[in-house]
DNA sequence: CGTATATGCTACGGTACGTAGCATTACAAG
DNA sequence: CTTGTAATGCTACGTACCGTAGCATATACG
């Protein structure tokens, strides 16, 4: 349930937004939204390597594939958050944000209101693991 | 002052560990330190690439090179973090947080014991930067 | 001058990724 | 049943990155 998802390229970050941002789709719709305009067969062959990777699955729709998000952005945004902190900070989340501070990024009043907000999103979810 | 550093690869990665916990480094303190027994010169590689890279800078004492990380950990993590956040949610940090709060990789608690911990941490610093 | 040591430069094989072509299959219309 | 069309399956190719390392060259020291 935890795995490790590889790493994207550019492209594939791009196509994952479009899955992400446009409900299931298809490779079709997938194309047609794009900047650059690309063959058909490029864009399933990379909506079948982001399958590969755990980003997507899909359903057969009469005989046409319908790629959905395996996982929602936000949590698959997190994981990489995650490995970067085991990279760098030997998993010390406090080291990162005191980074992200002295980095102008965040400031203190943002990380208390974000302590706020998810706390907030947490309980409006509803505690739903248990 | 911001530019967006390259990624690095597995033994880049670890090589920049030794780099940071070990003040300045040669190629050879680097090369008994790691896991791995590699050869100088691949050692040397690495670290001419992590220079390129913009991770490193060296000195010359005597014939030899010494490296010194170009710029403190916590700030190549939040910058990685700050990339991640810019591809996977525009820019919007809450939206990470919110996910590894969901994910179990963080809780409501810590992340106020961390608003804490980073305003002790910026106050201990010295205002520096006005 | 010769020897050890440090650097400069080049290379090679594997993998990832962007990009795309060609073969094949399935279903609908005639 | 035959044929055309649309969707998929499979393979490929060039480039860039990275782990790994060899070889040539320069320089300090005895």
């Amino acid at each position: 349930m935890d795995d490790r998802l590889p790493e994207l390229g550019d492209l594939e970050r791009e196509v994952m937004q479009l899955v992400w941002a446009h409900g299931p789709v298809t490779a079709e719709t997938v194309r047609e939204r794009l900047s650059r305009r690309l063959k058909e067969s490029t864009v399933r062959t990379v909506l079948r390597r982001l399958e590969e990777k755990g980003y997507t699955h899909h359903t057969v729709d009469g005989r046409t594939y319908v790629y959905h998000a395996a996982e929602p952005r936000a949590r698959v945004a997190a994981k990489a958050v995650q490995r970067i902190v085991d990279w760098f900070c030997n998993g010390s989340i406090e080291e990162v944000l005191v980074g992200m501070v002295d980095n102008a990024m965040l400031d203190q009043q943002q990380l208390r209101s974000l302590a706020d907000q998810v706390a907030k999103a947490k309980k409006a979810r509803g505690v739903k693991k248990e």
